[in-house]
DNA sequence: CAATCGCTTCACT
DNA sequence: CTAACGAGTGAAGCGATTG
């Protein structure tokens, strides 16, 4: 079991959405407020990030709205901006681009930066000058973990939130991961924190002596990722150039229906949006999934792979709408509908339409 | 038997 | 602190199908 060479720094905004919309409202300061999905009805909304001060409310991302206005009735709510949100997420990765390691942008506010080669005193002078240019530079925080690999790297910044900063030096990897619980684990959300609780395995040391084959019954091939894992190993690879293999938009109906013409309507919408993207992002599709929700959050796809690749919005619309007829039922309300393309292909590639 | 397809599950912000 | 009825996006995994 060769330990990893290098160090990973791992970057993550502070709640990020909250923290680029403080930067136009000063005056939130200290206030407790939540940026929201930007949706029609603010009654189906949920919170997707929330600052420090409505967190102490234990309002946190993915809660219903109504929910945490519950919790705190005077919270701000802003609609979230996605555009504006990128374009500082791409100050942040050009800035970081400029050092010159190979480095991942993990999401729209995480990077991993693999400084193997580096020596140890280097790395942490490193890690500790992009903090400053982030929070002097763009006003920003974040907080950095550094370990050997990219999901200890993580899971010490995780654990060092917020405004944090963390190094784990290699041989204290084991003694780091040890304590935390699986569900600290980036990838172990509630189903598999679960799955692992029947096997009475709470912690991360409770995995490092499991049967191998006992967690792959249980998880797959994720199972035995997880047991190197919490034997220290972390074989997980930067990747910089990375694929997108899907894309797609969904989005609720302001009220539940069966009614094609206003189901049509919003996979006409949803179709020009998603072909806009694909346009964008000079790209060919060949596959078409449509999505539908109904009002008991039961949820059905249908998906068709067409013999040629495309990125046209009028093909999306009309496969799409052949692809949702089956779906739409009499006696079943629709509540969500969505449109997905994979299968894609660069433009540049220039193949033929057949 | 490997690649592709169609669909469900899961995780994250 | 549970559950909360909850948006939007995308990857992973898996059984079935195909060639």
């Amino acid at each position: 079991m060769a330990a990893r060479e290098g160090y990973i720094i791992y970057i993550d905004m502070d709640s990020f959405f909250a923290s680029c919309e403080l930067l136009r409202h000063p005056d939130l300061k200290e206030k407790p407020f939540a940026v929201v999905t930007k949706s029609a009805d603010k009654f189906r909304g949920v919170v997707q990030t929330a600052n420090y001060s409505a967190r102490k409310f234990s309002i946190h991302s993915g809660m219903p709205i109504m929910k945490a206005l519950q919790l705190y009735p005077n919270l701000y709510c802003i609609k979230a901006d996605h555009d504006y949100y990128e374009e500082i997420s791409d100050e942040i990765s050009d800035m970081l681009k400029s050092y010159g390691f190979e480095i991942e942008m993990v999401s729209i506010d995480e990077a991993a930066i693999d400084t193997t080669g580096l020596e140890e005193s280097k790395v942490v002078e490193i890690a500790k000058d992009m903090k400053r240019k982030i929070s002097d530079g763009l006003k920003l925080p974040c907080t950095i973990g550094i370990a050997k690999g990219k999901t200890f790297a993580k899971m010490a910044c995780d654990s060092a939130k917020p405004n944090g900063f963390l190094f784990i030096k290699g041989d204290e990897t084991l003694d780091f991961i040890s304590y935390k619980r699986v569900s600290d684990i980036p990838g172990v959300g509630k189903k598999t924190e679960e799955k692992l609780a029947n096997l009475n395995m709470y912690y991360i040391r409770d995995l490092k002596n499991a049967n191998v084959q006992a967690l792959v019954g249980l998880l797959g091939e994720y199972g035995s990722k997880i047991y190197n894992l919490s034997n220290g190993i972390d074989e997980e690879k930067i990747v910089s150039d990375w694929v997108t293999l899907s894309v797609g938009r969904e989005k609720n109906l302001n009220e539940d229906t069966n009614d094609t013409s206003v189901i049509m309507a919003k996979l006409k919408e949803l179709s020009n949006d998603t072909a806009d993207m694909i346009r964008s992002t000079k790209k060919l599709y060949k596959s078409i999934t449509v999505k539908v929700r109904y009002f008991d959050f039961n949820t059905k796809i249908k998906t068709k792979t067409l013999s040629y690749y495309t990125d046209s919005a009028d093909v999306l619309y009309s496969e799409a709408s052949e692809l949702i007829k089956p779906l739409i039922k009499d006696n079943i309300m629709v509540r969500r509908v969505g449109v997905r393309v994979s299968t894609l292909m660069d433009s540049s590639h220039q193949q033929k339409l057949f």
